[in-house]
This record gives C-alpha cells, structure tokens and sequence, in this order.
DNA sequence: CAACCACCAGACTGATCGGTCTATTCCCTC
DNA sequence: GAGGGAATAGACCGATCAGTCTGGTGGTTG
C-alpha cells in the first residue's frame, strides 16, 4: 500500500519530474472519483504542471490511464508478494488474508482499481481491460504459487481450481468490504479460503 | 433475466408510454458502456424520444440512473428468487448456482450492473450507490432465507455469516465470468459455497 | 368545442470534454 | 556561451455534456 518512493523512473534523472506528478495525480483522483468521471485538466491542475507536460509524456488520456494502472498493479503486487512472503510457506494462505484485512482498513480505501476500471473500459479489447484482466490473472496466479508451496501434495490441476476459487473469494471480499465497510469481511473470506484449501485433493 | 412487460407504470394509461421506452433505452446503454460514459443525448436517441419527455418524467440524468438501476434491481431480484424457489428447499442453494451460471452466459451479459455502478458513482452517499449496496444487501437476505431453510438447525449468527461468506463468493463470480468468461465459473462458486454451507454449524 | 396533457422537434446555454498550438523560460550538457 | 530538451502558461479547437426554453401536434376528456 505505502508508495514506493525511491527513484526516479525517467532514464536521465535532471527534468522536474512531471510524468511521476502526473501518474500520482491521474492515480489518487482517477482511484476516487473513476476514470470517466475525471477530467485532464483537474489531473494537470492537481499535479501542477502543463497540459503540454502531459501530452509530451502520453499519447492520450487512455494511455496515462494504462500507465497509471500499469504502475498501480505493479506496485499492489509487489507489496501483496513482500507481504505475504515474509512468513513461513505453511502461514501464507492466512497471512493474505491478514494483508486484504491491513488494506481494507486503508482510508483511503475503495475497492479494487483494476475491478472499477474494468467496469468503466468502454472495449474489452481495450489496452486498459487487458491490464485489469491481467491484474486478476497475476493475482490468480501468486496465489497458486502459494498455496503449491503450503500444500505440496496437490495436484496441477486441483491446484489451478483452488487458486481461483480463493481469487473469486478475494475478489468478492474487495467488493463487499468497498459497498458495506470493511470490519469482519477479511476474516469471513479467509475462513472460506482455508475451507477450499482444506478441502482440496 | 427476460424483461417484466406486464401494464403500463403511468397511473393514468393513455399516454405513449415514453418513460419505458426512456427506461429501456437507458438500461441498454448504461448497462452496455458504463453511466458516465453515456450521454443524455444518447439515450434519448435510442429511446427514440423528445427531450422534454426525458425531463418530463425524471429530475435529472441522476433520477433515471436511479429510477433504472431501482427497476433492474426488482426485476432481477424477482427473477432470480423465482427461479431459485420452484424447486424444493433442499436444493436451493444449488439452483442458486445454476441460475447463476445461465445468466453468465447470457450474450449481453457484462457482470453486475450494481457493482459496476457503485465503482462509477461519485459520492457513497449518493441516491445511486444507496441501491447498489440495497442490491447486494437484498441478495444477502434472500440467500439467508434459502439456506435457513434448507439448514434449519442453524442459529441466526451462523446463518448470517454463512449468508455473507456466500454473497461475497457470488460476487468474486460475477466479476470473474464477467472479465475471465463465464465458462465454469458458477460450478467454482457453487463448490466454494456448498463447501461453507456444509460447514457451518 | 375547449381545455388539457403527453409528447414532439430542435434551437439554445454555459460548462466541460480531450486535444492542439504558440510562445516563453529554465536548466543541463556540450 | 550556445543549443536543446523539458518544462511553463494559457489561448484555442470542435465536440459533447446536462439541462432549459419555445412552439407546435394530436388525442382524450370535460
């Protein structure tokens, strides 16, 4: 969750830096209030800079769209993975868990971006769906990763059906604790997830 | 799922009929590409209708997004809890799934209107985001009554929190058959939540 | 017949949309 | 010190936004 902070991303580190103003704007506003419900120009006006500094970095809205999720899904990732991985194989099923509760109860919190967005995207085909749809499928993804580790006996196929049964789980967790608060909807997910886990062969 | 067209909404039934055909129209093209992304002007095209008419009947584009997602919650509710309750209590919280699974593949289908409004909505506070939870808490209390009857050794807190953990996984559901495809994901959910089901106590 | 009412077409407003263009300034590197 | 690239402010474009207003049509009802 915390922003990674540490260097800059353009290749030569002299300019002001506008581009990293400008996804940290495009984020916070386009996070809160949607994509289609923010405008440029309150983006350029948050960030304080020129809309020419926007168009000179992307070749569009969509395209800061795509790379503000691009960043986003990169950065929750790698917080997810440092978070999770951090404890003992057997502990990382309970302990993403312990994660999704830690976010819920963020301030700041409004559910999944990559599933909001994904209800915004006006094409599937769109370049701003296929980065949601991927985002979902990572997830998916470190989550069979996990639960291969903690369960070693289980087969590939059982493994590939547990870890979506747990990422549906999560990502109806996300949405529930957006719509009606956050208290209790971790724990109630995670006892769902260990029962699929439990359960698997 | 198949739209209700029973009798005219208008108390007095002598007009054309211009606010269904205004309902109609909208819930298309909100449903289709998203309410921020589809403009008044639209709408009325498609509903093949005056504008007046359009302001005529509702307030504001806001009243028609309210005044559709308040129909679509109805008819969608009253759709699925026929469906589910023809058959015996026992097998409720199966046919749950199965009715599930054929709405997934509905051609048009394109997830949950109402979470999908929620993710668009710009204050929670707001008239439309007030339906879209009352959606999801509608789903959680129908739920509640098919397993209390098909479980009725269950206490209330159990049932409640069983409810919740098989709300959330049908929501996980909805949003992935929406973005990864529907084929087989019902089935996840319905194991998942049979799973819970059999566990509670 | 006259009043009424739902409805129509379409012009119009002010604001905002995404995006372009010009002109200027700053700073870093040859 | 000259050149160049990144940044600035802000005017400008056509399109579209939500919403208003005028004026007219046709059918129903008193």
């Amino acid at each position: 969750m915390p922003a990674a902070r540490s260097k800059s991303a353009s290749p030569k580190a002299r300019n002001r830096g506008a581009r990293e103003k400008l996804l940290a704007a495009a984020g916070e506003l386009f996070y809160k209030h949607g994509v289609n419900a923010v405008g440029i120009d309150r983006v350029i006006a948050k960030a304080g800079v020129a809309k020419m500094s926007l168009y000179h970095h992307f070749d569009s809205k969509d395209d800061l769209v795509a790379a503000w999720l691009q960043e986003k899904h990169a950065a929750w990732m790698s917080w997810l993975v440092e978070r999770v991985e951090r404890v003992p194989v057997n502990n990382r099923p309970r302990e993403l868990f312990a994660a999704m509760d830690e976010w819920f109860h963020t301030p700041d919190f409004k559910g999944c971006a990559f599933i909001n967005a994904a209800a915004e995207a006006k094409d599937p085909r769109s370049k701003t769906f296929q980065i949601c749809t991927g985002h979902t499928s990572d997830l998916h993804n470190a989550i069979k990763g996990w639960i291969a580790a903690s369960h070693p006996a289980l087969g590939a196929d059982s493994l590939a059906l547990a870890a979506q049964d747990i990422t549906m789980i999560v990502a109806g967790a996300i949405t529930w604790a957006w719509m009606h608060g956050p208290d209790g909807v971790a724990e109630r997910a995670r006892h769902s997830a260990l029962l699929v886990l439990h359960e698997a062969r």
